[in-house]
Order: C-alpha cells, then sequence, then structure tokens
DNA sequence: CTGTGATGTCATCACCTGATGACGAACCCG
DNA sequence: CGGGTTCGTCATCAGGTGATGACATCACAG
C-alpha cells in the first residue's frame, strides 16, 4: 500500500509543485517561455515564485519538468493520419502547445533547453513523417516533414496565443479538418 | 534640385538611423522583437544606440519604422499563387520575416505594436487567400486563410531561426514549391 | 573667426528578472 | 511535550533592459 497520510491540505509540497507545474505549461503555452516571468507562475499558481528554486531548481529546471510532463506517454505521431493528428489535438487543446512546437519556431537560446526540445520534436514529429513522405517515394523526406511540421507549429501556436481571429475560436473539428487538408497538400510532389 | 552637401561622411544623421533600421530589421528578423535589446541593435550597426532615442523615439518606434518600411512597395500577396508567393519569398529572405509574420504567431504586448502590425497582416495576406477561398466557393474562407497564414508564417519563421535542422538550409525554390504544394492542400474541401 | 545648431558619446536612472538565503511557522516523530 | 525537519514567506542581490539627459565635438552660416 502506498501511504496516504492525508495531507491535511495546508502544508503541501506535492500540492504545491503541481501547482507550479500546472501554471508554468498554461502560461509558457500562452505566451512562451521567455514572456513568461517566475512571478506570473507563482501568482497564477498561487504559490511564492520562490518555490519555483526549491523544487525546479531554476526556471529552466521547471521548462524541462514541464517538458517531460507534456510529453509523458504522449506516443509518436505521424500528423498525417488521422487518428494520430486527432490524438495530438486533444492534448494541446489540454495541455496547450507545449514548449515542444514553439520551439520550431524559436529556438531556445539555453543549449540545454533546445537539446532537450529538439529531441522530442525530431523523434515525436518529424521522424514518423519524413517515414511518411519516404515510404511514398517523394523527394525530399525530411525537409518536407521539417515544413509540415514548422506549418502544423505555426497553426497551433497562433491559435493559443490568439494572433489571429477567428483561428483562436474556431473548434478543434475545423482545425483538424484543415490541418489535414494542408498537410496532405505535401504529399502531391 | 534637391540639394547634395555631400555629407562629408563623418557626421550624419541619415547614414546613421538607415543602419539602425537596417540593423533593427536584421535582427527582429532573427531572434525577434522581445530577444532584440536596443543594445544588440546599436552594436550591429556600429552606432551609438542612444541614437535610437534621437531619431525614433523609442524602441517601439523603431519597430514601427522597420515596419514601414517592410511593408513599403510590398504588394498584397495572394500566397497560392505562384508569382506572388515567388515575389514575397524573395523579400523574405532579403529583409527576413519581419515583424508582420511573426506577430502572425505570437503578438506584440504592446497594443499600439500590434494593431499596427496585425493591419498590415489582415490586408495584405489574410484578404486575398479569403478571397481566394470565397471564389473556390469552399466553407469557411477566413478560417483557411488564417490557417494559411499561420502556416506559411511558421515555415518562414523557422526557416530563418534555424530550429529545424534543413529548413534553414534549403533553397528557396525548394521552399517555394513545398509551400505551394502545401497551401495548395487548403483548397481540397 | 565665431557661435549656433546638429550629431555623437557617455554616465546614469528606474525598472524588471531570475536567483538566493535568512527567518518563521507548521508538521511529525519520539 | 520537545526537537528536528519540511514548508512557506520575505527581503534582497546581481545583472540586464529601455530610456534620459548632460556633455563633448563637429559642421556650417554669418
Amino acid at each position: 500500500m502506498t501511504s496516504q497520510p492525508a495531507p491535511s491540505r495546508r502544508r503541501d509540497a506535492a500540492r504545491s509543485s503541481e501547482r507550479l507545474l500546472q501554471a508554468a505549461l498554461d502560461l509558457f503555452a500562452e505566451r512562451g517561455y521567455d514572456r513568461t516571468t517566475v512571478r506570473d507562475i507563482g501568482e497564477r499558481a498561487g504559490v511564492d515564485p520562490a518555490l519555483i528554486a526549491r523544487y525546479f531548481g531554476t526556471k529552466g529546471g521547471l521548462y524541462l519538468a514541464a517538458l517531460r510532463v507534456s510529453s509523458d506517454g504522449a506516443p509518436d505521431a505521424d500528423l498525417l493520419d488521422l487518428e494520430h493528428r486527432s490524438e495530438t489535438l486533444q492534448r494541446l487543446d489540454r495541455i496547450g502547445p507545449g514548449p515542444v512546437l514553439q520551439s520550431a519556431l524559436r529556438p531556445h537560446v539555453d543549449p540545454d533547453l533546445q537539446a532537450a526540445t529538439y529531441t522530442e520534436l525530431q523523434g515525436r514529429l518529424v521522424q514518423p513523417l519524413q517515414q511518411r513522405f519516404r515510404d511514398a517515394g517523394l523527394a525530399d523526406p525530411q525537409l518536407r516533414a521539417e515544413i509540415a511540421v514548422a506549418a502544423f507549429a505555426g497553426v497551433m501556436v497562433s491559435r493559443r496565443s490568439g494572433a489571429l481571429e477567428q483561428l483562436a475560436g474556431a473548434s478543434a473539428d475545423d482545425v483538424l479538418a484543415l490541418t489535414g487538408a494542408l498537410l496532405h497538400g505535401l504529399l502531391d510532389s
């Protein structure tokens, strides 16, 4: 049995770090890593921002933890496959176009953060698409895959940031269908 | 006749402000507005950053000036049209995916900057595409246009930032062809 | 030559950011 | 009831940012 000491809800490290992590996921998705301050995170979490240092070391550490969460249990996704794309979209609507997709557009300054992020990006999104294009006998499979990922990231990031008028409010189904049409364009040589 | 006093090349306000503007265009395109500091701009321009205040007022003013330059003489562009897309790509390779495209992904914090940018974005890129989709009798023409612009912006920003391996080094012709295939996917219902 | 305005240089300000450590309070154990 | 550990709060630091104004230097008109 896992001991359940009924953590009395007044001082609870697990709860605090959880709230910080969730707030970080939200804010990173909305504003991106740079524009999010540790004070913002603390405020949204209702937790003193100094605790970020205690539980995650640095802001970068919190980012890496968020990266782990957002990729935890997320399978490789072939964005040209309807099922995969649908699951990915649902994930993104739930936890935001987390750290991974954003770094496809603008890489991190910190090499460690970018390296960790890039691994996820490459392995989970670029690779499956590359394989798909290669199987289809198309030229430049990796370039096609990268373009597809960059385009998909553009749509998802814009959708969350609210930069464009209708995209932010569009239904998940519409976005699913239209990004499908978009990406399938890359299958026509 | 415009008097040409042969500005003796030692103290030349026009030259200084020009260099600042060009440096700003480069850096905004590479790193984005937020990650670019006025000291960076001054250093690349070889000009004291304090002159930014003199000639442009604030960093935001310099941004607006850069926005004017990068849209000056840039016609409305239907990205589904090969010629238009080619010209737009050439522009972007020359002066970077300036302020306009970046704001399609992540809006500015400053309302003034975002408003000015959004006007350009909407009028020059979204509108023509919207018309095109409407003429084709497709549903949700504006949403389609916004998705197209977000996707295009994603590709262009990523290309310049070097976040993805091959995209940064790909030839303009390849990118032209593949973004074409990509965007034309949106013409299939 | 002189002085007046334009241009460039520099020090400095106020603010924000991430990070740190001291301190107090709550919890749990015996 | 103690005593040690965990947890939360707060003040503060160092570094960087955009902005500002005083000052020095040059150009050019008179």
